[in-house]
DNA sequence: CCGTCGAACTGTACGGTGTCCAGCATAATG
DNA sequence: CATTATGCTGGACACCGTACAGTTCGACGG
């Protein structure tokens, strides 16, 4: 496995990442390092410096990575049911992935090409909730607060409520929001 | 400094609990470990945990330390606006301390003697608005997780909104939370 | 007053982290 | 074929949290 000297691995950018998400799903956050990264790929630690610019570009990459598992809501759809539909799954999909929740707020939420994706659906569907473009984008910013805080709080240690408590009460107070959000 | 084996310094929790707030407000976060917080006292890094029984401990005992300059809503005050206030200071407190709030997130919210005395008054407003005692739980949570959420935002070291914007969202959008809560 | 005991603190060390540097072999380019 | 650029390595640096064993002191029972 250790190539001598010179020899090319052959590793790519996506190689990289694939092997992050490999770790991350074996290891959970914690045990998400570069040189376990490195390892899994059979190269030195040093080596995904050629692709990777950080840790944290490694990081920010995977939970994009992580949000294109799901899907955005139908354009077409009833606003109001379209927008609690993509929150609650946001949450399905943070509960079960338990360890990125708080790197996932570390980092104040994604900034990447996914989740920039996500936002303009919902920003089609509040606009047909008679939500100005401007002022969707607060909205929006509402929401994935509200509902990231939410996962958060599913996905304590501590875990004095259940995470479908939680699912629950995120389903009214999302809806709290909406109401409040067409109202005005 | 380094004293001769076998003599005290004489440390107490208070100390080491002072020493890791004026480490924090001197270097931030990322700065305060257990070792700075040590050579802060003039003492080997292990003999903190003669006081405080983990790094971790340490730093929830910061956190709920920071709380306690917060000051509770007055139980006579009109609860709605009472509500907001609380709220509005906490995101004010903590944007003050913006190393605390990744902290904060990663905690998912303290769990200390000054927290729980908070939700207390909030329950007693939250009563007095209608909402019996049980849903005052499930409303407390959403109010602190939705607040904290904003303070993550204001707090973030990309920065596209000002703390200011963010304020203002976090006003109106607390509004939809207690009208929605009012109303059920 | 003295012996004992427990607590406070030390030095040392282990295993881990992210990341930089210099060197070298290979692949790509002229 | 000569040269340059790239990918990878070994090694190292500066940290981190914390466990272990040992020393020395304050306090307390006899």
């Amino acid at each position: 496995m250790p190539r001598t000297p010179g020899q090319r691995a052959g590793l790519t950018y996506d190689a990289v990442l694939a092997a992050a998400r490999d770790v991350f799903a074996e290891r959970g956050r914690a045990g998400l390092s570069m040189r376990s990264v490195a390892a899994h790929l059979g190269v030195a630690p040093n080596a995904l410096y050629s692709h990777v610019a950080d840790k944290t570009a490694l990081v920010d990459a995977l939970l994009d990575d992580v949000l294109g598992s799901l899907a955005p809501p139908p354009a077409d759809a009833d606003p109001r049911t379209g927008l609690r539909e993509v929150m609650l799954a946001t949450f399905d999909l943070l509960v079960t992935h338990p360890g990125l929740v708080p790197t996932y707020l570390e980092r104040q939420g994604a900034r990447g090409p996914r989740a920039r994706a996500l936002g303009e659906a919902m920003t089609v569907l509040l606009a047909r909730l008679g939500v100005d473009e401007d002022a969707a984008g607060r909205v929006v910013r509402a929401l994935i607060v509200h509902t990231l805080g939410y996962a958060a709080l599913a996905t304590a240690d501590d875990a004095s409520l259940t995470p479908d408590q939680l699912r629950a009460d995120l389903e009214v107070t999302l809806d709290w929001l909406l109401v409040g959000a067409s109202r005005s």
